[in-house]
RNA sequence: GGACCCGUGGUGUAGCGGCCCAACAUGCCAGCCUGUCACGCUGGAGAUCGCCGGUUCGAAUCCGGUCGGGUCCGCCA
């Protein structure tokens, strides 16, 4: 710590504001930052003087110092000034226990303006203080100045620092990849750049370092990884900025219990030393394949901080039960899926109006609903439906009929195998959030794996890749593959090839999808094959990957890595649900930057200068702001 | 592409057809104050209620549009 006390010396002052304790009390020293808040009382004057290590008070006396006292008088919050004086024991009884440095303040003898300033638009010195976002984008560099965002940039930067601590300590060798490469569809759209000195020809921005990380395992730097920054033009969210930072890694020679394991160690050393107030639940990281996942969550990305899993009732209910809400999904395959909510027994049937609307917003053609009183009583729209003895079943089923205090609600939910599971897992979520069954302090980490390649699109009637074709599947079910002959696309709803898992795992935290990676495919048959079953022709894949396929003809190692998000990352550290709070120049939804007014329109010269023009929207007064 | 919420002095809110050329808190300005720490006291300035249009005798308030911000669905690993 001295030594960094040291290394922060400089001109202007000989110490930072949040580092003074009492026994630096006699030394006489020169302080620089912002006046957090001043107490003007007449011929004493007290100044908080801050800086981002802190803050301390100085007190200026006009018997004693009347120039310094003159300054102060007239200066206002948030200038900066530099001030020299005596350090001192406070007075017994004027010790502030809320300031690290309360015990001492700063008698200033010389007090100099290096920077006045207007008053702010919103309050610096009140971190509690509600602000519009958008005023605190407007003037972020004022937002960046308050505690919060401060100490969230900082945490950030302890994580990025312990990240490559660790990377350099297990053989990684930190490449930087470039900006502008080729458009190579990952499924996202992509920001394009047009080129000069090619009229007509765009660079894309990288949707993440995926091909040329992959070619440095090629290359042979068999550890490789990269605080990158990723580009997607999609819309935003709350969890989605255009831009964003991945950590991204590949190694060589491993499977994919090599790469989990290396991960699984990097992220539990990187969190506890940067929260280690924050307790992790459970380690090692408790692994769950897609399918365990989906039918216990109802999601590939559990919130593993409560229980309320979802339950089957097939095995409860008759093979038919006379109500076909119940009867027909099931006999097309689906399931009838529940979960049990102790204690919302009493719900108001307007709260379950609007799990209903949710529920169908979310693809399901609605909710059933039963609730157990604590007098043993049943409530339920669809009594009439179910026998006494069924009704017991489904409770027995659910956890027996002990109900908790207020009585348990039953909210079931019947459809296709997957999407009926999809939508109780995001109720089992809201309903948790809701009732406050989330404890905010405790970090849930787990691995989600043996994602299915392939998915079956009942709207289109077709495959869909689940993820990028690099993954490789699974070594058992490398023949559904190879067998498979041609375009999934166009296959039935049946094919074998469908049925096939990949060697992906995904790292999830508290509900939140944090990373992702696979063991990749590294011989280029077979990447041209899983190419072709994502509907890709040989020319279409060549077109776009050619240069990862042309090096796997020259000795690929077999690798595998996986990104994880650096902002959710930290917004989950920080205890954030908004991404925004731990970046240090978002974008709006519309993807506005409201600071410098980024998007803009160029000069028109720089159009020309790319052969480009631009056709407006017509009927277009709205766009036209600023014309001449 | 779609649904919903928000927009009132610098900031945060109240007002939701006439009582409002708009209220409260804080901030700001001026004066007073030698132990405060969200200092205190006294006084003062500051708003065409996002913008455009409509309904009405009358609009911050109701309606339509538009702009900006947010949440979500679609989209996106």
């Amino acid at each position: 710590m001295s030594e960094l006390s040291n290394a922060l010396q400089t001109r202007y002052r000989s110490d930072v504001c949040g580092s003074l304790r009492a026994s630096d009390a006699g030394r006489v020293v020169r302080l620089a930052g912002w006046i957090h808040r001043r107490r003007d009382h007449g011929s004493l004057v007290f100044i908080d003087l801050r800086d981002r290590y802190g803050i301390v008070q100085v007190v200026v006396d006009a018997a004693v110092a009347p120039e310094a006292h003159a300054a102060l008088t007239d200066a206002r919050i948030e200038w900066v000034i530099s001030v020299e004086g005596g350090v001192a024991l406070r007075r017994a009884g004027t010790e502030n226990e809320k300031l690290p440095t309360g015990a001492v303040e700063v008698a200033g003898t010389k007090v100099e303006v290096l920077s006045r300033a207007k008053t702010p638009p919103f309050y610096i010195n009140e971190p509690d203080a509600p602000i519009d976002e958008s005023v605190r984008l407007k003037h972020r560099y004022l937002d960046l100045r308050r505690e919060p965002l401060r100490d969230r940039l900082l945490l950030r930067s302890q994580m990025v620092q312990a990240i490559r601590e660790v990377h350099h300590a297990h053989g990684f060798v930190e490449v930087e990849t470039p900006i502008l490469i080729k458009s190579t569809p990952e499924g996202a759209r992509d920001f394009i750049v047009p080129s000069r000195l090619q009229p007509g020809s765009v660079y894309a921005l990288p949707q993440s370092p995926q091909q040329m990380k992959q070619l440095l395992m090629v290359a042979g730097f068999d550890r490789y990884f990269q605080i990158a920054r990723c580009f997607r033009d999609e819309d935003l969210r709350g969890d989605r900025q255009p831009e964003f930072t991945q950590l991204d890694l590949e190694m060589s020679f491993v499977d994919e219990g090599g790469v989990r394991s290396f991960v699984e160690q990097m992220v539990i050393n990187v969190t506890k030393r940067t929260r280690p107030d924050r307790p992790i639940q459970q380690l090692p990281f408790p692994v769950f394949t897609y399918d365990e996942a989906l039918e216990r969550y109802g999601s590939d990305k559990p919130d593993l901080r409560y229980g309320l899993e979802l339950i089957d009732l097939g095995a409860a209910l008759p093979a038919t039960t006379g109500f076909k809400v119940f009867d027909a999904p099931r006999a097309s395959g689906g399931r009838v899926r529940a979960i049990r909510v102790p204690g919302l027994g009493g719900i108001a049937r307007s709260q379950i109006d609007d799990l209903t609307e949710r529920a169908k917003r979310y693809g399901a053609d609605g909710i059933v609903w039963i609730s157990l009183q604590e007098d043993g009583e049943v409530r339920s729209p669809i009594a009439k439906f179910l026998s006494a003895e069924a009704t017991t079943a489904l409770w027995s089923a659910t956890g027996g009929t002990t109900v908790a205090a207020g009585g348990d609600l039953l909210l079931i939910v019947a459809g296709e195998r997957v999407r009926s599971a999809e939508v109780l897992g995001r109720l089992r979520v809201e309903v948790a959030g809701e009732i406050g069954l989330a404890d905010p302090d405790i970090l849930a980490f787990c691995w989600v794996h043996r994602f299915p390649m392939y998915q079956w699109e009942s709207e289109s009637g077709r495959w869909d890749a689940t993820h990028n074709p690099f993954s490789a599947p699974v070594p058992e079910h490398r023949d559904l593959l190879t067998t498979s002959s041609g375009d999934l696309a166009r296959r039935s709803a049946g094919d074998p090839a469908g049925g096939a898992l990949a060697q992906q795992y995904d790292v999830v935290l508290n509900g939140w999808e944090l990373g992702g990676g696979s063991i990749r495919i590294h011989d280029r048959e077979l990447l041209e094959r899983s190419f072709a079953l994502m509907g890709h022709s040989l020319d279409d894949a060549r077109a776009k990957f050619g240069a990862l396929l042309d090096a796997f003809e020259y000795g690929a190692p077999p690798h595998g890595g996986i990104a994880i998000g650096v902002e959710r990352w930290a917004a989950l550290l920080a205890g954030q649900t908004n991404i925004r709070e731990v970046m240090a120049f978002p974008k709006t939804q519309s993807g506005s930057d409201l600071m410098l007014e980024a998007p803009s329109e160029p000069d028109p010269s720089q159009w020309s200068d790319l052969g480009l023009s631009v056709r407006r929207p017509t009927g277009g007064v709205t766009g036209a702001k600023k014309d001449a």
